[in-house]
RNA sequence: CGGGGUGUAGCUCAGCUUGGCUAGAGCGCCUGGUUUGGGACCAGGAGGCCGCUAGUUCGAAUCUAGUCACCCCGACCA
């Protein structure tokens, strides 16, 4: 293409309202604008990086035996209410009433279409297994759209859905989806990480997250160093802390007054005391049920690892006046001396039950007790009381022994085992060998594509802009013609840009009447990873110069040759 | 939803505290000329309901109230 008849809007200034640098510079680079907070238009260039994205992933599903079909984005409340779904995604999900009052959803996801396409269709086990995509849109309100494409309400995911007959045929088709996931990552040119994960609202039993490491990520992964673990901070497992032992005899609890010094900071610079050696009281409702969770002061519940170990269902943080209601005291000052016998249940993290003492509230507004004894002052034992792993893995836990290391990363693909969840409730079932009607099994497998374009950019640059992996940068190669009204020079580099396009090169020819510099920055900005420079200067001895935008000098080719060198030099970014 | 912030030219921003001449700069854009391999220079020019609405005032970009949008931090979530 030409770039003279394209709309490519690079500007030199970083927008104001673009936080990290992949979203400064696909705004930078032109690829890209926002209509609106969380959506955007993309121009030809990020468009063209999609594509090249999209292709990436069509072919290895394809590849991998998967079919893909056309869901529709808009879709009856009705399905979402089978499952119960509209309730677990709640605000999140983008609804809309019709003209005859009917509720729609746009889609965030498309498990309820899928499976009840299957309902429909599925009689017999001899029909399984399969596994259908789609790359479609998907929206989600979200409460803050942020970093341009990582987080907007708007976006592209391929979406997955096998369906199976045994436990052995998921197994397998996760793990092709899981080796197919590798391979479309690498080709993307995206160093990845694969962690456990939790499956949130998804429900299922299974799940692993592909994760780019990057400083911009929103999520945290945890591993250990010689890799043999490596998971989501929602389920990173902690080893449990030592049980201390006391150097010497800890004096009865004393009752101290803290007026109007209710969070855990105040208090410890009041009391003049560390965070570690408090113990936080939280208060979680489930139902009309109180259920408390003890964590050190310097630690963070995880609601996840909380949640299994409450039984699961909708718990949430209790409201104030349930909080004011079980303890007698106003919010920061609850505490578990005496308290296991008002609410329903105590989960202590293993670190509460190892301390040898702490500092507590009173459960007496603007109270707080020192050399508070776990064991002694307050029970570890008993029928509605548990001791379980319930926080956030942080610096200096281990697991298995190993010390656990932390990173951020962007999500740009998950894989879940989601076992009959919906099946069951979409009656999803088939006869079996025996005649038994039996729900489907499923696993279902996103992707989001504009992560990846995304996330290759966090990975890929340098001051001057994107250095694109080849494959999914918009062109292969850009030749620049820098004497523009020389015709000689023109057409030696129309003739290149030719010989590129007939041999399957995707290349942008720089026919603008700018001056070089000009042309050389706007190249470096939008990252192609070739670029042929025709000039005047080195045509005069029969050369062109051949750059990569990764390497900050040149050579000179023969122009009977650029294109064979040019060859080479995909071959070797491909490689 | 809570806390903080910002809306002035296509972009980045000044001006607002203490109301008052024709509302500014840099970049970008248009015309002419000189330049021409890493964002050139000179001259001329176009471009603004100062987010919107109401109010205070002789007079509002500036003060007040409301409203909308956007950004940041947090809770929620892939």
């Amino acid at each position: 293409m030409r770039y003279s008849r394209i709309l490519i809007p690079t500007i030199k200034e970083v927008p104001a309202d673009a936080e990290i640098i992949s979203h400064q510079l696909l705004l930078r680079a032109g690829m890209m604008r926002k209509i609106a907070s969380g959506t955007y238009t993309y121009l030809l260039l990020g468009w063209r990086s999609l594509l090249k994205i999209t292709s990436i992933v069509r072919e290895e599903m394809n590849a991998a035996g998967a079919q893909e079909i056309m869901m529709p984005s808009l879709q009856p409340m009705e399905l979402w209410q089978q499952t119960g779904r509209n309730v677990d995604y709640g605000e999140t999900m983008c609804h809309l009433t019709d003209r005859h009052g009917r509720e729609n959803v746009l889609a965030p996801t498309a498990e309820e279409v899928v499976t009840f396409l299957a309902a429909g269709e599925i009689n017999s086990y001899k029909q399984l297994p399969f596994n259908l995509y789609q790359i479609s849109p998907k929206y989600r309100d979200e409460f803050r759209p942020r970093f341009g494409p990582i987080r907007s309400r708007e976006f592209i995911m391929k979406d997955a859905y096998s369906f199976h007959s045994s436990p052995e045929s998921l197994e397998e088709t996760y793990r092709v989806m899981y080796d197919t996931y590798c391979k479309i990552f690498a080709r993307c040119g995206l160093e990845y990480v694969i962690v456990e994960a939790e499956t949130g609202e998804m429900g299922g039993s299974g799940s692993h997250q592909f994760t780019i490491p990057c400083e911009s990520g929103e999520d945290t992964i945890v591993y250990t160093q010689d890799g043999s673990y490596a998971a989501n901070i929602e389920r990173a497992s902690v080893d449990p802390v030592a049980k201390q032992t006391a150097n010497e005899e800890i004096p009865a609890m004393e009752e101290v007054h803290t007026p109007n010094v209710g969070t855990i900071e105040a208090v410890c610079d009041f009391l003049k005391t560390k965070p570690e050696q408090m113990i936080k009281t939280l208060l979680y409702s489930k139902d009309d049920k109180i259920i408390v969770a003890l964590v050190r002061g310097d630690h963070e519940v995880n609601e996840e690892k909380f949640k299994i170990v409450a039984g699961g269902g909708k718990i949430e943080l209790a409201p104030w006046f349930k909080i004011v209601d079980t303890t007698d005291a106003k919010v920061g000052f609850a505490g578990p001396v005496g308290l296991s016998k008002h609410v329903d249940k105590m989960i202590i993290d293993h670190s509460v039950a190892a301390m040898v003492v702490g500092v507590t509230g009173a459960n007496k507004t603007d109270y707080h007790i020192k050399n508070v004894v776990p064991g002694r002052d307050f029970q570890l034992e008993g029928d509605n009381i548990i001791v379980a792993d319930i926080r956030n893995a942080c610096e200096g836990d281990t697991y298995n022994g190993k010390k656990l290391l932390f990173k951020k990363g962007i999500e740009v693909g998950q894989v879940f085992k989601l076992g009959t969840k919906y099946s069951e409730k979409l009656n999803a079932k088939y006869l079996d060998e025996n005649n038994v009607e039996k729900a489907c099994l499923m696993g279902c497998y996103g992707i989001g594509i504009n992560r990846i374009l995304a996330s290759a950019i966090e990975l890929n640059n340098d001051k001057d802009g994107i250095i694109w992996p080849i494959n999914i940068a918009p062109f292969e190669v850009i030749v620049t013609c820098v004497n523009h009204d020389d015709e000689e020079v023109a057409k030696a580099a129309e003739d290149i840009y030719q010989k590129l396009l007939k041999n399957n090169i995707d290349a942008l020819l720089d026919d603008r009447p700018l001056r070089a510099g000009g042309k050389f920055k706007d190249a470096d900005l939008i990252g192609i990873p070739i670029r042929i420079t025709v000039g005047k200067r080195s045509l005069a001895d029969g050369n062109v110069e051949v750059k990569l935008r990764r390497e900050s000098e040149g050579e000179k080719v023969k122009v009977e040759n650029t294109l064979v060198r040019v060859n080479e030099l995909i071959n070797k970014l491909r490689s």
